[in-house]
DNA sequence: CGCTACTTTGATAGTGCTCAACCGGTGTGG
DNA sequence: CCACACCGGTTGAGCACTATCAAAGTAGCG
């Protein structure tokens, strides 16, 4: 458990946040002051920063301003296992519970800007847009389970990053098709079931293949679309209104 | 989509679903009185019928009485792959939307039985047991993703078939180490990303091993305790009260 | 300038896949 | 009552994808 830094939010660290939920719902002005407000206090915390330990306590749910977190299991011998990511404009730990535990350790794989996630007024746009949160997350979950069970190491890499693209891209975090990829080889090994060695020569070949650029912690992909349906990846669908 | 036959269904039937609830939070005599209402109206469905479809609406929450169903999604080229499964006493589309669409499709593995899970009031027993529910339902599927990711093919059936006999425990539904499996191999080779050849393979090596016992729809786990250490399994632990 | 962390490369091994065939039980119809 | 079809389980041979081990290259940073 590390410290907070208190911080000096500049707008471009807050703003993706409320992008992303906006996409989710529509905010009215109570929902927008609401968030704002909560924004008032923002917390930095560095790499490594554990905000849940599994079977602990879940104390608040924290809304991720800037940085990214991840849903993180060690086995006994050492191999781990990322289950999913969090971006900016997702929110860590919500649950329906009176006294809930959390299911998974979630750790900061950057230096993170959070602050709490303001209680949404029943029947809110913001209340709403939670609900959507939670249903992305799980489809994303799902999305992942049918990654290491049936995809190849290429698909799985492709598939990834075009899920980060779009969730990136609902927090104005993309330019153009690029966008900023903190992952090492590493990590995204233990994201996708994979090893590093492996992860790396399949990202090379996707270089080779004209389908990504990858350079210094930014990634481009040259034609999404057309990835996206070699792949036959469709993007998660969860509410009837949104997008 | 199939049509359901109005049922008669025996005791035997519901048990499990009330037994599993019951332990995951205590129920309390108005909680149970709207379990059993609810129960008065059963239905049964045959094999592979569809309960929800990926991105259609979800109508209701169901409650499954009896037999077996799981959340699958077929890939173009016929790839399938299954994300999770819903044994007695599991409840079948929650969601705290609005208007929700269903995350994944849901299908009959088994024939199942089925009744309208009741809502529950703020606050009761019930609204406490289906958020368990839904807890230890977002856990197992994150232990889904670690298994797929870091396991092996020996460890994934093993803990498979581990977290099958400790949910159905829960409902009641097993005989010392033994409960009934209907999953055919090729089944749990979708579920395990893995191919049905290899499924078998493994599955006659445990069996050599002494590790179970599989015979017609039943499995045996000879020491779940030293199997489930084997492979550093831990349960799913979601709430600081129940269990 | 020298760490340190990350990426890249090579050689080799192994787990799990593919294809193909056979076996055994069960249900059905002649 | 037997023939046949069907489904699920089993077996074998060969191969491909991914892992492992080891080492060298590269970039950022104090």
């Amino acid at each position: 458990m590390t410290r907070p830094m208190t911080a000096v939010a500049s707008d471009e660290g807050i703003a993706p946040a409320i992008l992303r939920l906006s996409a989710l719902a529509s905010l009215d002005n109570a929902d927008l002051a609401l968030l704002r407000n909560a924004m008032d206090a923002p917390r930095i915390y560095p790499v490594r920063h554990t905000f849940l330990t599994l079977g602990r306590p879940i104390a608040e749910p924290l809304l991720l301003l800037q940085g990214w977190a991840a849903r993180v299991r060690i086995l006994p011998d050492g191999r781990r296992q990322f289950m999913s990511f969090y971006l900016p404009g997702d929110v860590i730990g919500v649950s329906h519970q009176a006294m809930p535990l959390a299911s998974a350790t979630v750790m900061a794989l950057t230096e993170c800007t959070v602050c709490p996630a303001p209680p949404a007024p029943a029947g809110s746009g913001l209340a709403q847009a939670y609900a959507v949160a939670e249903a992305l997350d799980e489809a994303y979950l799902l999305g992942h389970v049918v990654q290491l069970g049936r995809l190849n190491a290429q698909e799985r890499i492709s598939d990834f990053l075009l899920e980060i693209y779009e969730r990136l891209s609902l927090a104005g975090l993309t330019v153009g098709g690029s966008f900023e990829m903190p992952l090492t080889q590493e990590m995204l090994a233990d994201a996708l079931g994979l090893t590093p060695v492996h992860v790396n020569r399949m990202i090379q070949q996707a270089r080779r293949d004209g389908e990504l650029m990858w350079k210094s912690g930014r990634v481009l992909l040259r034609d999404p679309e057309r990835t996206a349906r070699s792949i036959g990846r469709h993007s998660p669908q969860v509410t009837g209104t949104a997008r």
